[in-house]
DNA sequence: TCAAAAGTGTTCTCCCTACACCCATGG
DNA sequence: CCATGGGTGTAGGGAGAACACTTTTGA
């Protein structure tokens, strides 16, 4: 490997590779993705995930982690790697492989006027067509968070730190694409031990006020470090 | 991006990308690896997960079959893609990103006689030192293998065509590494409806013969189009 | 005023778990 | 003959699922 005029030389061909990121966010309605438009070709225009080549000197996920910083302005409180895709012809430039990522933010956090002149929010439910392969990428990043949110407590690093059961409720039917019973919901949910309630409802407020409650990470983890399986 | 004298430039650096296969077996007693002893430097003499580059013409999934053939002349009967290693350091050759693969075999099928000079089966229970970050790769995949037997059929992937409740039961606990009750390990798991009796046993046998059962698919996948979700 | 959303308890069923004894084989 | 391993059933507890009515607010 020996450097000339700027250009890399190998004995044998390399592909590239990049990383992208899926980003999920929650706005009280429906879950969202952050995408952004792509300025230069290929695919010019269209809408895509944020990433970008990795780095000779950062891992992927720290690759991931600075495209998304660099394209949206955004530090996820939740990130985890979910497939590498190799296809052959995924990329029109030639062989590039992309490690893509999994991240959740808190939609409320976001302030106005991102980094990004060209990144929006979509709902799931209404995706515009994508460049690349990145329709696949985003039906596999679904599946992976259907699959966590059975099983770990990644529902709540997409909502404020303080929130109420039926928003928790909706969050989980809007991944899960089901509906389930209030009640049976939350008697559930509350069993699991892992929510404390904030008491910050009015005292004299109305039954309509609903009761809020926080995640209690640290009962969680204590919990799990007990061998207790969360499942949903 | 130009060829000249066999070698290849570009414009930036690029890793190099690899595939490892983490190809479990199970012998009755012990779950099992595969490993390879490694003919050349680095790490020459150790033993390592088969693998190699991955060629511009191949997916990551073909580049580890082809691997896995070619050092080892096996054909797992599954395998799946559960992580991308892209530490900085983790080879000393240079920037060496690996896509790892889960495979799995029925040891039963292997004839003697490999191509491989040097592989052999080593119990998870007794692994030597591996090289480069292979003891990492190797955990990350007992997890997924324990995340996947929980959820899948994947353990009749590891079993002869006709197995014993025996025989499955240990299998579960060599993975999940607990013990079950035998009568309610054979309930839930006939239960589930997914195994069917052979009929084969003789029919003046004692009860120390035990019965045998064959995995039938077609149930499974029929049960899972209907949304049945398996659990273990 | 009407529709939409939130609060609240009970019952039934099913699955998981714990548990003991007998028989046959092989060493 | 003894140790090992395999076959077999039941009872109790706990969690999930089904289910209706009242109240409040906002359109």
């Amino acid at each position: 490997m020996k450097k000339e005029k700027g250009e890399f030389t190998y004995p044998y061909p390399r592909p590239s590779v990049t990383t992208d990121c899926v980003i999920f966010g929650y706005d009280g309605k429906d879950l969202k993705v952050l995408l952004v438009q792509r300025g230069i070709p290929p695919f010019k225009g269209m809408w895509a995930f944020p990433g970008g080549y990795l780095q000779m000197d950062e891992t992927a996920e720290e690759g991931a982690r600075r495209e998304l910083l660099e394209e949206t302005g955004l530090v996820p409180s939740y990130i985890e790697q979910f497939h590498t895709f190799s296809e052959v012809g995924r990329d029109p430039r030639g062989r590039v492989i992309t490690i893509a990522y999994l991240a959740l933010l808190n939609i409320s956090e976001v302030h106005g006027g991102d980094d990004a002149a060209k990144a929006d929010w979509f709902s799931v439910k209404d995706i515009p067509q994508l460049a690349f392969d990145h329709d696949m990428i985003l039906r596999v990043a679904m599946k992976t968070l259907r699959e966590r949110i059975h099983f770990e407590p990644v529902g709540f690093e997409l909502l404020p730190d303080v929130f109420t059961m039926p928003q928790l409720q909706h969050l989980y039917e809007s991944i899960l694409g089901v509906r389930f019973d209030r009640r049976n919901f939350a008697a559930k949910m509350l069993h699991l031990d892992i929510l404390e309630d904030t008491g910050d409802r009015p005292a004299g407020a109305s039954s309509r006020v609903p009761v809020t409650y926080r995640f209690n990470k640290e009962k969680y983890d204590l919990l799990k470090a007990k061998g207790f399986r969360l499942e949903f």
